[in-house]
DNA sequence: TGTAAACCGTAC
DNA sequence: GACGTACGGTTTACAC
C-alpha cells in the first residue's frame, strides 16, 4: 500500500527547542531547535514514503478559541529564541522539498486528522509522526503513531498499553483527565488510572455521565459537578477530521530540492554532517527513494543520526575462546568503554555479576560472572575475568570511557583493581557542556543526544519490593542491556567530545579539572570517615529526654494534645484556636510556622518558643544523631558518602547518604555532631578552610579598588566594609554597623535586593535602600561588575567562572516576571560560587599530586571551602603547612587566597 | 506499599 | 515577588 507521513512540525519545534541545549551559531542565532528538526526530518527521508506533509499552526484564531476564551490561557508565548528559528525552519523544510500545511482557521492536529482520514478512505497507509499524546484517538485501522523522540511507534495495542482504554476511547478519556497546558478543564482529581477505570466499566463518557450518581466519595462529587463543563472540553480535545482543505493526501508529494538553498541556509546554521552529505551527494532524497513501509521506519534520531544508527550487535561471552578474541580486540582499541553490572548501587556494598565492553559503536559484548538462578548457563568465573581484565583497566596508557567512571572505579577496588586512564566520562561531558540539564543519567543522555530510548534498569529488576538482584536476570535479557549500556557509552562521547573540543575553554575545564577530580573523589568515599557512633547514640538518647519534656510543655500551653512535628496541626492550633496572628506565609498562602514566624509570635504566646526548643532538638536527633549512627559501614566502622560531580549547575560537588555538607556548626548544640567526626588513635583530624572565598573571588572578578585593598590590608573584611559604608574610622564600628556590612556583603553575592537587605537586617526599606547606596557609592567596581554580569548573560545566554565553566541561564528571557528576576540572580551568583568551585577543586587536585603514595595523610571530606583531612600525629605539623600553601595556590587572584588550617581529635576541635 | 508534594531546616 | 546552591526528615494525600 502507498504511505503517507505527516509530520505535527508544531509539536517537534518546541519538543526539539526544550529537549537541547541552547545552541548558537557563529553570528550569535539560536540553533537548538532547527538542529533537532534537520535531523530529524534528514532520517524520515531515508525512511521514505510516498506522500509527506509538514503541518504547522497558522497564526489567527481558531475555531478553539471561539468556543472558549480561556483556551490556551496558561500557555507562555513563543519564547524569542524559539520564535527566531521558525523562519529560517520553514525555508530549511521547503527547500528540502517538503509539502508545508498551514491553514488559517484551524489548527495543524485539525489538518492533520482530516488529511489521516481521507488517506485511509483512498487505501493509503498513514504514519503520523507527532509527540503529542492527543492523537491516539485516531489511531486504528491503517493509521499509526511515531515519536521520533522516544523512539516508538503506537498501534492500537500500543494506545491500550499507554492508556489503558481503546483509541475510540481516548476523546473521553482526555475529557475526564483534562489538559493543563491547553487550559482544558477536566474532572478535578481524576487522573489517568481514574479515567481509565471509569471507562473500563461504562464504555463512554454518556454512560458514565448517566451513571455519576453510583460514583462514591469525594471523586464522585467532583465528577457531578463536572459535568456541565464536560461536553465542551470534549470539544475541544476532540481532532477534527473534516476541516475543508485544499489538497488531498495524493498532493501530497515530495518535491525536488533545492541543493543551492539548503547549502546556504546548511552553512548557515552551521550543521557540518548536513553539509557534508550533500557535498558527497548522500544527503538522502525523499523524491528519489523507493516506497518503503513506513511502519517498519528505522527509530528516528533527534540528534546526530551520523554517530548513532540503530541498536547493536551484542554478544554475551561465556567462553574462554570468546574471552581471549575480546581481550585481543581491547589490545588495539584506541578507547574502550565498560561498564560493571553489580548486586548494589552502593559502590561500597556492591558485588560484580558482570562486566561490559565496547570498542566500536554498535559492536558489544557482556560477561556474566555472577548470575545466579535456576537453570542459568555455565558463566567465567568473577576472579578470572577480572584478572584477565586488570592489567588493561590498570593501565594509564590505554584510555577508556565510562558513564559515571567513579561507581565502577569503587566497585573494582573492591577486587583490588585500581582503574586507571579513565579518560573520559560521558556523565562529565554533559554536564560541562551544559549544567543546566540537570539529568546526566545515560538513560537521558541516550535520549537527548542520540535521539534514543535505551532499556532502563527497571524494566530488567523491577522496583520496589519487587526488585530482584541483577544477578538474577536472566543472561540474555542482562546481556541486551549491558552490552547496550557500554555501546551506548562509547557512542555518547562521540557525540559530546566534538562539542567539547570546539569549546576551548569548556574542553579545559572539563580535561584539567573534572576528570582528574574523578579518582579524587573515588578515594575520598572510599575512605570514610570514622565516627564515634556511641557518643551519637548517647547524644539522642539525651535530645529524646528533653524533647519529651518540651513536648509535656507544649501540650500544656495548647490545652491539648497534637503531633509536634506537623507544621499543619501547628498552625490549627496557633492561629485558628489561640487566634495569634499569621504575619508570615507560605508559598502557598498559608500562615506559616516556619521559625521566623514563631519567632515574631514568642512574646504573645508561650507555645512558640516551646516548638522553636522542640524543633531545634528534633532536627538534631532525626537528620544528624540517630540517621548518622545508623550509616556506619560495619565492615569498615566509617561514614561513606556519596559525592555527586554532576549535581550542582554552578560546579559544587554535592554529597548525600549522608550529606555531610549540612553537619550543623552554627550552635554549641549542633557542633556536638562534629564531635563525633574523630581521628582514629595515632592520627588527628586536620581541617582547611578558604576565609571569604566568595567575597574574595567577587573582588578579583570585579577588581573594584576599594574590596582589593580591603583584602590586602588583611584585617577584617565586613568591618573594613562598615567603615567605608557608614563613614567611620575601622576601629569605630559597632556591632550592629558590622553586622549590617557582613550581610550588605552575603546579599550581594546573591543577588539581595533592599527588600531583603531590609528584612534580614528588620530595618525599614528606606534605609536598607540607603545602606546599598552608600555601598554602591563606595564600591562602584562592584556595581559595574554586577552590570556587566547581567548583560552578558542577556547577550550570550550563559555566565562564566574564572577558569571557563560555563552556566546557561534558561529562565533569562522568560516573560515571567519571578522567573527572569531569579535567573538574573542566578547570573550574578554563579560567577563566584562557580569560581570558588573551580578553586577548590584544583587545590583537592594539588594536594592529591603531593600526597602521591605517602600513607600518613588521606583526604576525607569537602565541604565547598573546606577540606577535611586525617593526618598521622608525627606528620601533622609538616601536611598542615603544605595544605595551607597548596590551598592558597589553587589560583593566582588580584588579592590573597587566605586559608586557615586547624587539627584536633575530631572535627570541631579541628576549627 | 509506594510516591509526590508541602513544609521546614541544616550547610556553604 | 523580593537571597544563590544543595540534601533530607516528617507529614499528608493519594494511587496501587
Amino acid at each position: 500500500m502507498p504511505t503517507l507521513t505527516l509530520i505535527d512540525g508544531s509539536s517537534y519545534l518546541y519538543r526539539a527547542f526544550h529537549a537541547l541545549p541552547p545552541l548558537t551559531n557563529a553570528h550569535g542565532e539560536p540553533t537548538g531547535a532547527l538542529f533537532g528538526i534537520v535531523n530529524m526530518l534528514r532520517t524520515t527521508m531515508k525512511a521514505g514514503s510516498d506522500y509527506v506533509a509538514f503541518v504547522c499552526d497558522a497564526p489567527g484564531r481558531t475555531f478553539r478559541d471561539d468556543l472558549y476564551a480561556e483556551y490556551k490561557a496558561n500557555r507562555p508565548s513563543m519564547p524569542d529564541d524559539l520564535r527566531a528559528q521558525v523562519e529560517p525552519m520553514m525555508k530549511i523544510v521547503g527547500a528540502l522539498g517538503f509539502p508545508i500545511l498551514c491553514v488559517p482557521g484551524v489548527e495543524a492536529d485539525d489538518v492533520i486528522g482530516t488529511l489521516a482520514r481521507q488517506a485511509s478512505a483512498a487505501g493509503i497507509d498513514t504514519v503520523i509522526s507527532t509527540g503529542d499524546k492527543d492523537f491516539a484517538q485516531l489511531v486504528g485501522g491503517d493509521i499509526i503513531l511515531i515519536n521520533t523522540m522516544t523512539n516508538t511507534t503506537m498501534d492500537t495495542d500500543g494506545v491500550i498499553a499507554k492508556f489503558g482504554v481503546r483509541p475510540g476511547q481516548i476523546v473521553d478519556y482526555l475529557t475526564l483527565v483534562g489538559d493543563s497546558i491547553d487550559n482544558v478543564p477536566g474532572v478535578e482529581k481524576c487522573g489517568p488510572k481514574t479515567a481509565a477505570k471509569w471507562l473500563a466499566e461504562y464504555a463512554d463518557l454518556d454512560a458514565l455521565i448517566a451513571h455519576a450518581d453510583k460514583i462514591g466519595g469525594k471523586i464522585g462529587e467532583n465528577l457531578r459537578a463536572a459535568i456541565p463543563r464536560l461536553p465542551l472540553s470534549r470539544e475541544l480535545v476532540t481532532i477534527r477530521t473534516d476541516v475543508p482543505l485544499e489538497l488531498g493526501p495524493k498532493d501530497l508529494a515530495m518535491r525536488p530540492r533545492d541543493v543551492e538553498a539548503l547549502r546556504e541556509l546548511y552553512a548557515r546554521y552551521d550543521f557540518k554532517a548536513a553539509l557534508k552529505d550533500l557535498d558527497n551527494g548522500t544527503e538522502p532524497s525523499a523524491a528519489a527513494s523507493a516506497p518503503v513501509a513506513a511502519v517498519a521506519a528505522p527509530a528516528t534520531a533527534l540528534v546526530s543520526p551520523d554517530v548513532f544508527s540503530g541498536p547493536g550487535e551484542y554478544e554475551v561471552v561465556l567462553t574462554e575462546d570468546r574471552l581471549a578474541a575480546w581481550l585481543e580486540k581491547l589490545e588495539t582499541a584506541p578507547l574502550i568503554a565498560f561498564d560493571t553490572e553489580t548486586t548494589s548501587i552502593d559502590a561500597m556494598l556492591a558485588e560484580v555479576v558482570g562486566v561490559s565492553l565496547a570498542v566500536e559503536a554498535g559492536k558489544a559484548c557482556y560477561i556474566p560472572v555472577a548470575h545466579d538462578y535456576p537453570g542459568a548457563p555455565a558463566q567465567l568465573s568473577r576472579e578470572h575475568v577480572l584478572g584477565a581484565l586488570k592489567p588493561v583497566l590498570e593501565d594509564p596508557s590505554r584510555p577508556k570511557v565510562g558513564q559515571h567512571g567513579k561507581y565502577d572505579i569503587n566497585v573494582l577496588s573492591h577486587y583490588g583493581i585500581a582503574v586507571q586512564g579513565l579518560a573520559h566520562d560521558t556523565m562529565l561531558e554533559s554536564y560541562i557542556y551544559n549544567a543546566t540539564a540537570t539529568r546526566h543519567d545515560m538513560d537521558s543522555l541516550a535520549q537527548r543526544y542520540l535521539g534514543y530510548t535505551t532499556v532502563k534498569y527497571e524494566e530488567i529488576c523491577g522496583k520496589g519490593a519487587k526488585q530482584i538482584s541483577f544477578s538474577q536476570v536472566d543472561i540474555e535479557t542482562a546481556g541486551k542491556y549491558a552490552a547496550e549500556d557500554a555501546d551506548i557509552t562509547l557512542r555518547l562521547h562521540q557525540a559530546l567530545w566534538p562539542r567539547l573540543e570546539a569549546e576551548p575553554s569548556l574542553r579545559a575545564v572539563y580535561t584539567d579539572i573534572e576528570i582528574p577530580v574523578v579518582p579524587v573523589l573515588a578515594k575520598m568515599e572510599r575512605t570514610g570517615v570514622l565516627i564515634d557512633a556511641n557518643e551519637l547514640r548517647l547524644q539522642s538518647q539525651e535530645l529524646g529526654k528533653r524533647m519529651l519534656e518540651l513536648q509535656q510543655k507544649a501540650y500544656a500551653a495548647a490545652g491539648h494534645e497534637f503531633n509536634l512535628d506537623s507544621p499543619k496541626q501547628l498552625q490549627a492550633v496557633l492561629f485558628d484556636e489561640l487566634g495569634l496572628p499569621a504575619k508570615v506565609k507560605t508559598p502557598t498562602g498559608q500562615p506559616s510556622t516556619n521559625e521566623e514566624a514563631l519567632e515574631a509570635l514568642a512574646d504573645s504566646h508561650e507555645l512558640p518558643r516551646l516548638v522553636l526548643d522542640y524543633r531545634g532538638l528534633a532536627k538534631l536527633r532525626s537528620t544528624y544523631t540517630d540517621k548518622l549512627a545508623g550509616i556506619v559501614n560495619p565492615r569498615t566502622g566509617r561514614v561513606h558518602t556519596s559525592y555527586h560531580q554532576g549535581a550542582v549547575a554552578t560546579g559544587r560537588i554535592s554529597s548525600s547518604d549522608p550529606n555531610l555538607q549540612n553537619i550543623p556548626v552554627r550552635t554549641e548544640e549542633g557542633r556536638r555532631i562534629r564531635q563525633a567526626f574523630v581521628a582514629p588513635p595515632g592520627w588527628r583530624i586536620v581541617a582547611a578552610d578558604y576565609s571569604q572565598i566568595e567575597l574574595r573571588i567577587m573582588a578579583h572578578l570585579s577588581g573594584d579598588e576599594g574590596l582589593v585593598r580591603a583584602f590586602a590590608e588583611g584585617g577584617d573584611v565586613h568591618r573594613a566594609t562598615a567603615a567605608e559604608v557608614f563613614g567611620v574610622p575601622p576601629d569605630e564600628v559597632t556591632t550592629n554597623q558590622r553586622r549590617a556590612a557582613k550581610a550588605i556583603n552575603f546579599g550581594l553575592m546573591y543577588g539581595m535586593s533592599a527588600f531583603g537587605l531590609a528584612r534580614q537586617l528588620g530595618v525599614d526599606r528606606g534605609e536598607a535602600s540607603d545602606y546599598m547606596a552608600r555601598y554602591f557609592s563606595r564600591f562602584a567596581g562592584v556595581r559595574a561588575f554586577m552590570d556587566a554580569t547581567r548583560d552578558k548573560a542577556h547577550q550570550e545566554g550563559y555566565v562564566e567562572t574564572l577558569f571557563g565553566r560555563r552556566l546557561y541561564l534558561e529562565n533569562l528571557k522568560s516573560r515571567n516576571q519571578a522567573l527572569r528576576a531569579g535567573a538574573e540572580r542566578a547570573a550574578i551568583n554563579a560567577p563566584m560560587q562557580g569560581t570558588a568551585a573551580d578553586i577548590i577543586k584544583r587545590a583537592m587536585l594539588a594536594v592529591t599530586r603531593w600526597m602521591g603514595e605517602r600513607d600518613d595523610v588521606r583526604l576525607l571530606m569537602q565541604v565547598h571551602d573546606e577540606l577535611v583531612f586525617e593526618v598521622r600525629e608525627d606528620a601533622v605539623t609538616e601536611v598542615k603547612k603544605v595544605i595551607e600553601a597548596s590551598m592558597s595556590g589553587a589560583a593566582e587572584l588580584s588579592v590573597p587566597l587566605q586559608v586557615e588550617v586547624g587539627e584536633g581529635k575530631n572535627w570541631d576541635e579541628a576549627h
